[in-house]
DNA sequence: GGGATTTGACCGCT
DNA sequence: AGCGGTCAAATCCC
């Protein structure tokens, strides 16, 4: 069994190093916000292992002919836990200071197009520059708007965060002075439930994988993860066929570990992992980032697994697994 | 076909 | 002026 000390990856100096630090933060605030921090990255962590754990699991009750499980409800309640230490966590940072809210602001554009035409007229006006080539520039920026706020709250961490909500990404840009593009994601439910909730990330550094995730505003939306959780069926699923790292399948298809574990966004992984580096790279230098940094991310693994080829799976795994006997 | 991502262009802000 | 956030058509993917 793969303890949940595996996944964390914290050695007992770096805790209490940490825990020394922040008992010196004066701000208690602060402090709190680490707290949740730390408890929604063990909550992530814990989701992980149950889903490493469940796999494992359905097998054993495949052969013993038994399909009755308590991990969905425990999965359930985990993700329900991640999702309350994220919200916790924006409402911390919004409630203080009203600036913080991503509230929507009205632009010059905004206010002149509104006082010279009128919603019928501009209906009209769509209508008929629905071919790109005619439509202005007028008419096509109309409702640009722009965030002049702060960010809630952001956070540094060796993994694309798994926050329990599920983003769209609308765009991606090169920064000065970075090395790695910044993503812009905002929440999936924008449209049909008007939340203004939006995040970007940041690779901030190569190896070990580190990403820097800003939160913007927060969540109005009933989180997709926790409305639609529903009960596993018994019977046996075919996601559930244990770690197989063939790279002809599709993460999000046969990844034994549920797709909402790897990044909240279909793509964001796969775009990190091809910043800079090929997936051979990666697969060389794993090794090194196992035995350097128990923070290993782990959807970023299998990340790289998906994208080898069938001899580079089985070596992958290899170095994988014996990874978490050795830290284990 | 529909939803998500990509990407070049636009434009607010400093 | 130029950086960076956003838009939206094109493209991708299921």
């Amino acid at each position: 069994m793969v303890s949940v000390s595996l996944f964390g990856g914290h050695n007992r100096n770096s805790v209490m190093a940490r825990r020394k630090m922040e008992n010196q933060i004066p701000n208690g605030k602060r402090a709190m916000e680490e707290e949740l921090n730390r408890g929604r990255d063990m909550a992530n962590q814990l989701l992980e292992v149950l889903a490493y754990d469940k796999s494992i699991t359905h097998l054993q009750k495949e052969e013993e002919g038994s399909s009755k499980s308590v991990l969905p409800f425990v999965e359930d309640l985990v993700r329900k836990v991640l999702c309350s230490f994220t919200n916790t966590l924006l409402l911390l940072n919004s409630s203080n200071d009203v600036s913080h809210e991503l509230l929507p602001s009205i632009t010059l554009r905004d206010v002149s197009s509104s006082t010279t035409t009128s919603p019928k007229n501009l209906e009209s006006v769509d209508e008929t520059c629905k071919n790109r080539s005619i439509l202005t520039t007028e008419n096509r920026r109309r409702g640009y708007k722009r965030k002049s706020i702060a960010p809630s709250w952001e956070k540094n961490s060796s993994i694309l965060i798994e926050d329990g909500y599920v983003w769209r990404k609308y765009g991606q840009k090169m920064t000065l002075n970075a090395k790695y593009l910044r993503s812009y994601y905002r929440c999936t439910h924008k449209n049909d439930q008007g939340c203004q909730a939006m995040k970007q990330v940041q690779r901030i550094q190569d190896v070990p994988p580190l990403y820097r995730t800003t939160y913007y505003g927060h969540h109005t939306c009933k989180s997709r993860m926790n409305s639609e959780i529903v009960l596993e069926p018994l019977s046996p699923s075919p996601s559930s066929t244990l770690l197989s790292f063939n790279s002809s399948s599709r993460c999000k298809q046969e990844n034994p570990f549920p797709s909402s574990l790897l990044a909240s966004t279909k793509h964001e992984l796969v775009e990190v992992i091809h910043d800079e580096h090929s997936a051979q790279n990666q697969l060389s230098s794993l090794e090194d980032i196992l035995l350097h940094d128990c923070e290993v991310d782990c959807d970023y693994s299998r990340g790289v697994a998906n994208m080898l080829s069938s001899a580079e799976s089985v070596e992958f795994e290899n170095v994988f697994m014996s990874s978490l006997d050795f830290v284990s």
